[in-house]
DNA sequence: GCGCTGCATCGACGAGTGTCAATATCGATG
DNA sequence: CATCGATATTGACACTCGTCGATGCAGCGC
């Protein structure tokens, strides 16, 4: 078994293929949708995870390696990098291995998806920026 | 002390009263907003709350009272009551007593708020956008 | 090969969360 | 005033979560 720890490469993509861009008005949400959801939101819950997510998306480049962000917390490395795998596994996140460092990068679909289901029904529903959303998730 | 139980009716506005509408991607966020917006997104972070918003965003006049709500859920009412009291301190619900009911509405500017900061740079930074969430605002 | 640096995982701890049954409060109605 | 129905609060419980130190693994340079 030589591929046995393929972790950090790990994609985690959980995000649905096809998920519904309509915001929470439009109709009540699905016992399933709401779980997926949930765990999205769950994960942006934290201080340090929003911040985390804040610097990687206004890093240069649109990507940070871990390096970059643990300095920027009073926090230990391993728990920075519980939080990064948190954010990974809820799909708002993914990452790649460059030499010795780790780079991540935020899923915009992702971020769109949970932008749209906030949004008021009135930015939603035209149909422009619906379609604006709708290219950001290809 | 005849108003020492004003409990129900509390408006709870911990919005900020002028936050900033700016994407995640703009630049990194100071410790205070990243927590205001944690409380919120924490509050959004379950699926029986995520649903409770959902139905009484799309429930018939924008509000629902307690009594649609709780039918919904296989919980006990003492627990519907705790996810209300955990959106309303959030700032994401505001209710209001009309009888012997309690009618819950969602606050529109909360959620643009947190839409505004998922929301793709392109999409906020154009202008009419930001007009328009900050209508909202209003 | 060996060590060194960057990052992830593990195990453990205290703090926080979701749930319930029991109880309290309010408003309406008799 | 006594009661009843609709909600909120309390107290208790199991469970999850955020954090840490210790450890493990991968890649680079010597």
């Amino acid at each position: 078994m030589s591929n046995h720890h393929d972790v950090a490469v790990e994609q985690t993509s959980r995000i649905a293929p096809l998920a519904p861009l309509a915001p929470l008005a439009h109709q009540p949400l699905t016992q399933d949708w709401a779980g997926e959801l949930a765990m999205m939101f769950k994960a942006l819950g934290d201080p340090v995870r929003l911040r985390l997510m804040s610097i990687v998306a206004s890093h240069e480049g649109g990507e940070a390696c871990v390096c970059d962000l643990t300095p920027a917390f009073d926090l230990s490395q391993p728990t920075i990098s519980h939080h990064l795998k948190v954010l990974r596994e809820a799909g708002l996140l993914v990452c790649e291995r460059r030499g010795t460092w780790v780079y991540y990068r935020t899923v915009p679909a992702a971020l769109a998806q949970l932008a749209a289901v906030l949004g008021p029904a009135e930015l939603t529903v035209p149909g422009s920026l619906a379609a604006a959303h709708r290219q950001v998730l290809t």
